[in-house]
DNA sequence: AAGGTTGCCGCAAACGTTTGCAGGCACATT
DNA sequence: AATGTGCCTGCAAACGTTTGCGGCAACCTT
């Protein structure tokens, strides 16, 4: 069965496919009359508009395209969470596409969410987006774009929706230097990647700002992922002068270097302390319970999307903005 | 600037758009110089083909449709994550819904899913879906439409990709029960859903096997979220007679559980052991561990694409088949 | 030289919608 | 009776692609 269109209701009823088409969309030219029969022949056949064609005629479609690292990071899944509930309420579909942390597949999915004519894309950036020339090609195209929780620092005039990583980081820090710690490391980022630096940023002052001072070998470089995390606390582990404490600056990071420090048998908060940005979930399930900056994952979301269709709405250029989310300091026990 | 369409390289070469379309998609009847020069300048305008006229030409678009009750759950994220690699290696998008465990909201998204002529659906029905009528529109619409994880016990004739549910359930049990556990509870899922069926079914067969027998009375009816899980174990500390083991039916059942017995300062296993149907990344975060009967999140996403692909490539009618995962007894601390 | 073959290309229709414009009808106004 | 005024509806074009069909050269065959 083919799927039935504006012409077999029209056909049904014997008047034209522009009079059913204006029906359904509540134009006050028509009768009130031939509106209902038309709704109610529209029910019968389970008749829906067909997307691609509206957005072929219009020019638009109603999906928002989501680029993000790892759909499996419950930050991310809950990020898309929030978007889903704003774009769902405003009449948008969402379309998610993973970079696994490479900028080449970013540029195939952003291909892919051009051919389909996006109305706005939300992207979290891939680690080791050193260049960000396919961006350029979204503007080129007219389509909306706004950066969350990642963004890039070449992107200067782009709109964004972070969380306050300097500070977070900082205070985080700060906490870490109250407890008595004395040779807080702290597992890096990409220094491309804005919470990569922004967060080592923060770290840095608060490190400067006490007796010890800051020590770049205390900064082990990395990714943002699982294995990185695992890598670096092995580094850590051997070095001479044996850190008390670690800040790890996200989630997975976190999660590779606490299981490794588990699976040597070493103990939380005792021999080592860990904290780390991190999804708020994840860190009190885990035991101990991570001492983290917390950031608001859904409300990223949320306000993602705000952004976005509000760019999608409002066509005239809007100027570039900035949000910034706050972020809080959950102090449990593994500091 | 309006994107660049077939028209726009036509223009510029002075040749047809239909010689361009041709061209680009390697038809033998043109001429290998044409191709070529048609290539350069799909390049430099940066061309791509619109997939909604694609779609509304051909019928059908590259895109396939998920619904999950939450993607915020690891396992389900998992899947997606399975799902995405195939379908993207076959040149297929994906777009993603919530049920929010609502048989409402999977109805309302599966007329999005429709309305973007969605080349198939994935499903993963929703914990009250009593209804399932409106899964027969897929097929009024001739979509192929795949059950992951959890079915209907009323589709019979459908393709589903589901786990070993009746036998992890089983296995699990038994093992309970050679660890001397004697009163074992089950937290179970709502019985239209095969999951919640199966395991119960499974828990039962092991328990009448016991010495102990099967006993309805330690069985707590409920959904498939976490505060389910959370009400649940509420209801079996209280219980006169206080079970010695738990057996969750799901991830975040078990999770509610196990923090819910964390809260009130419960040993487990000491107290009370706990086992669940789990995703294997989470539990063996937890501490203690988790004994689970884990479940291949990634594979069954990559089963279930897999599957879909077929049939929308064979667009003759496939006979609905089954595929079942084996799931695997993963011993850990909790019990 | 007439007809046949082959290689390359264009015309036009079609997919399902939306929408500016025009037209037809009924009624009220001169 | 002729004109004007709403109200309702239809025509047709357009969005960007794909594709069957036909055309027109150039070459080959007898």
């Amino acid at each position: 069965m083919p799927r039935t269109t504006l012409k077999d209701i029209a056909k049904k009823l014997g008047v034209s496919v522009s009079t059913v088409s204006r029906a359904l969309r509540q134009h006050p030219d028509i009768h009130a009359e031939t509106r209902r029969a038309v709704a109610n022949v529209a029910k019968e056949l389970d008749y829906f508009p067909d997307t691609h064609a509206q957005s072929l005629k219009g020019g638009k479609s109603n999906t928002i395209g989501i680029i993000v690292p790892e759909i499996r990071h419950h930050f991310f899944s809950s990020i898309i969470s929030g978007i889903e509930k704003i774009a769902y309420t405003n009449g948008y579909t969402i379309m998610v596409c993973q970079s696994h942390e490479t900028s080449e597949r970013e540029n195939l999915n952003l291909q892919a969410l051009i051919a389909q004519r996006v109305a706005g894309v939300l992207v979290s950036i891939a680690e080791d987006s050193e260049d960000i020339s396919h961006f350029t090609r979204l503007k080129k195209h007219d389509i909306p774009v706004i950066f969350f929780d990642r963004a890039h620092e070449k992107l200067v005039d782009a709109n964004k929706v972070l969380v306050n990583d300097f500070e977070g980081a900082y205070t985080l820090v700060k906490h870490l230097l109250s407890r008595g710690y004395k040779r807080i490391a702290h597992i890096a980022g990409p220094e491309t990647v804005s919470i990569g630096k922004q967060r080592h940023e923060g770290y840095k002052k608060a490190m400067e700002e006490s007796v010890f001072g800051y020590d770049r070998s205390l900064v082990i470089d990395g990714g943002f992922r699982e294995d990185d995390g695992q890598r670096a606390i092995k580094i850590i582990l051997q070095m001479i002068n044996r850190p008390d404490a670690v800040f790890a600056v996200n989630d997975p990071v976190a999660i590779g270097a606490f299981t490794t420090l588990k699976d040597k048998g070493i103990k939380i908060p005792h021999e080592m302390a860990l904290a780390g940005f991190c999804d708020n979930y994840f860190s009190s399930l885990m035991e101990p319970q991570l001492t983290t900056i917390s950031q608001p994952a859904n409300s990223i979301g949320e306000k993602a999307a705000e952004l976005i269709i509000k760019c999608i709405e409002n066509s005239e250029e809007q100027p570039s903005t900035t949000i910034t989310l706050d972020t809080e300091l959950k102090v449990r026990d593994s500091t």
